[in-house]
DNA sequence: GGCTGCGCATAAAACGTTTTCCGCACCGCT
DNA sequence: AGCGGTGCGGAAAACGTTTTATGCGCAGCC
């Protein structure tokens, strides 16, 4: 009545491989055997099957496929907060792997809760997901068994794994904290103080440690430490101001907390790079917008996202020949402001 | 061999239903009664079935599920960036309510990409997806025609549509422009300045066009405008700095302009808020971590996800009583150094 | 005592694929 | 003529559910 004629669409049931086959005069396996083996069927034949798969605007049903083959084709991830950018940037490049291979990607955001966690867990296994890629809430590695006893492969990302326990992907902390110091020393800084997270934290320990590494290449340099309670601008700015005697260069594990130091060290009157070198960490957006901007480690989040789903494939698909690895990637510094001598205009 | 025990499990076959109804000493259709029309079974008779599943751990295989009854347990959700904290927020909200009606979504990230927009569209369509929630690339309503014509229910988020298309959501924009600058006249400003983006940016007009509304509610008011190339810190600074004379509210209608043009007016000695009180847009993570931080208009965006997926599952599961809406959130003030007058230190 | 109706459980037919045979026609060879 | 290939195409059996149509026993009612 009041439809316009596209509406009518919706009672239309989609076609299905017997249509094709009846409007190609063949056999339904025919039909299948064109779409997947094509190798299999007579060049004319299979060019009529595809007319008429054309013609009736024909997809196939993967759940039924999966039906029978025993997988789908959907993959899941898994992490604790999609709104939160190091998780999205994961989520970016997983999608874009997902999609260049055909995958589909089922979205699991925990939101920080185990139970849903375990939740999203169950319904992977109940879709008979392919594999999934797991940004996990805690280290603990019992709350992964739900999957690994149902036999669904997974990559864990940025949490390290046993090898032969599966595959896993990361960042080299030890290798970022390193080349932050070492370019503080290169630029001049001998007295380096790192500001620091709880040392509890991983990241926060192997940075530390990658420090301490580049400081040993050098006699005459030192490293100092202090932890802030939270990595948040406001810390940072706090140990600005708490500071007695000033170091020459201050490596902060942390974008937040490098923010909010140079802020507070810009109100002491403090100048930035002449006074003070300042590298931060993680190359998060407030890097770039912030006053005077900051040198960062920048960590390839988004390769993480993508490798994590190529190894997931990898040992989905090879199943005997694939060997598990735990790959690590490595950070690279991204030069501002904050260390550089000559500030040209960035802008 | 070097086997542990719990990998042997990688070779079990999931129960059956049949495995259920086998152990419990019933029927496949009485198993399927208990879970789905549970009213229609002896409650002696459910509870063995029940023992049986929880022994056997038995998971249903929704996609035979499907195949059955014609449709998945799957929502598409298509947006142009996952990566982009708009975009993420949305994906959160969207997830959250999908999750708790055991809905599952699929993540769609179509990178700006107009054909992988479609290619994301097509897999929802092969996939029976239930419905989809579409941030599109550009408000061309063609592009949705491959989801349309294949009866897919869909709601558009953050562009609005003519309701009997069907449902969207969105934020009001005009209101958002209104509250920003009616807040700068309270307090007491008289020559407000809009910073603005591209005009034929629809939401670029809309804060506009509010902005003018909040305006003619004053005598005494009156109000400019300045058009930036790009919604930038770098272009924000820029006009700052090509500013001749110096009104005493401006109104970005974007923090990434709002926090620029703060950078640069403190470099050229202009106090903020006393010379000049300034109001951003969009609450981004900037706007509470630059030096002065922004008074801004944050919209509910995680809002906007989670009733999207909402409405979507109303017109799923309600068909035939669903009525399609247009629904539009209001946005609200959050308020912040940049037009605050005793500026208590926020740390 | 034969009906009807009710409460419960089951058998069997779908749903849309893939894949394993199997058959058929044709070819070239002894 | 008989034989083994080979190249193509088809029939039919799965895959794991849901749902429709029955079946069966038993109570109540004329």
């Amino acid at each position: 009545m009041w439809n316009s004629e596209g509406v009518d669409a919706i009672s239309v049931r989609p076609a299905r491989i017997q249509d094709v086959a009846a409007a190609a005069g063949v056999s339904v396996s025919t039909v299948s055997n064109v779409l997947n083996r094509p190798e299999r069927v007579n060049a004319r034949t299979a060019e009529r099957v595809r007319d008429a798969v054309a013609a009736l605007d024909y997809v196939p049903h993967p759940g039924a496929a999966g039906l029978r083959t025993g997988h789908s084709s959907s993959i899941g991830l898994v992490l604790p907060d999609v709104a939160n950018s190091f998780y999205s940037r994961i989520a970016r490049g997983a999608a874009d792997a997902a999609y260049e291979h055909g995958y589909s990607l089922v979205l699991c955001d925990s939101g920080d809760a185990p139970e849903r966690e375990q939740g999203y867990f169950t319904m992977l296994v109940e879709q008979r997901a392919v594999g999934a890629v797991v940004v996990p809430l805690s280290a603990d590695p019992t709350r992964l068994s739900r999957l690994r006893e149902r036999g669904i492969p997974l990559v864990l990302a940025d949490r390290a794994m046993p090898a032969q326990e599966g595959c896993s992907v990361s960042v080299d902390d030890i290798a970022g904290g390193r080349i932050a110091v070492q370019h503080l020393l290169d630029r001049g800084a001998r007295d380096v103080l790192v500001v620091n997270g709880e040392r509890t934290i991983r990241q926060c320990a192997d940075r530390y440690q990658g420090a301490r590494q580049a400081v040993r290449t050098r006699r005459e340099a030192r490293l100092g430490q202090v932890v802030a309670e939270e990595m948040t601008v406001a810390y940072g700015s706090e140990i600005a101001h708490s500071l007695d005697e000033l170091p020459d260069g201050v490596f902060c594990t942390n974008d937040f907390l490098a923010a909010g130091l140079c802020r507070a060290l810009g109100e002491r009157g403090v100048k930035i790079p002449e006074d003070v070198q300042v590298v931060g960490y993680g190359d998060l957006d407030i890097a770039s917008f912030v006053g005077t901007t900051l040198t960062t480690v920048r960590q390839p989040v988004e390769e993480l996202g993508r490798a994590a789903v190529e190894m997931l494939l990898d040992e989905v698909e090879a199943r005997a020949e694939h060997a598990h690895e735990a790959r690590v990637f490595a950070p690279g510094l991204v030069l501002r402001d904050s260390t550089r001598a000559s500030s040209d205009a960035p802008f």
